[in-house]
DNA sequence: ATATTTATTCTACATTTGTAGAGTAATAAA
DNA sequence: TTTATTACTCTACAAATGTAGAATAAATAT
């Protein structure tokens, strides 16, 4: 089961901040902050697809992500990867590399990275 | 107005034909091939939505893209770079770098494109 | 003790999405 | 020309999504 925009949205609060109370969820969102009941609502659907958990704290609960930002932000990028890009990578790293406009500093930056990363191969 | 998950399918059939009739669409899905009809309203949804324009040939159309692939899978990049990266593409890059499991003649391919970009600016 | 705030659950409802049958018109096949 | 095939429109309907009010329970402030 995957997020919709708005869990997914959620979602980033909830990265950013690691744990939270449903008070400060809300509060995190930017104006117009949407109904508690409403945050409620997303919470528990989340919940029944496992992407969030909640420790309970006296009256109230401590909500925590169940996936890491980075694991979920992988799989998106994977099924993107697989449907635009004939599931090759380097495909579209190339792509990437064309299109996004990286600045000379930022190039080099990758590079350098780049080649570190072919020596640990 | 964004595709929805099997619009964007549709989708991905429409760019590889650039252009085709009904038939040839319905025949493009892998088994089990959707009904005539649900690509019919897939496709008057694409239409409302702007993301697809057809030519009438004779008795049936002939649909075709209204925006680029690469356009379009642009903006879904930017989406994710904003939202995971906080907008930075750089540092989507590096996460990239770091995650994606390229081979060294990929790492070593995409460095040489790299330089060839440095050399432009 | 009473009023007020907060968190949670239940219920609700409009929209969007996924999927397709029925009907119709037009063309092609028998 | 009767029949079968196609493409398209209309209508439908269940599931998912976006959003939130009403009710309740518990905790806090007065």
């Amino acid at each position: 089961m995957e997020l919709s925009n708005s869990e997914e949205q959620l979602m980033q609060i909830l990265w950013k901040k690691e744990k939270a109370l449903m008070k400060d969820l809300v509060e995190a969102y930017p104006d117009p902050k949407p109904a508690t009941t409403t945050v409620a609502t997303l919470l528990k659907r989340m919940q029944d697809k496992k992407f969030v958990g909640y420790e309970q704290q006296g009256r109230s609960r401590e909500y925590f992500p169940r996936v890491s930002k980075k694991n979920y932000f992988s799989k998106q990028m994977n099924g993107m990867i697989k449907s635009f890009f004939n599931n090759s990578a380097s495909q579209f790293a190339s792509f990437f590399t064309e299109e996004s406009d990286l600045s000379e500093k930022e190039l080099i930056e990758l590079r350098k990275l780049i080649d570190e990363k072919i020596k640990t191969k």
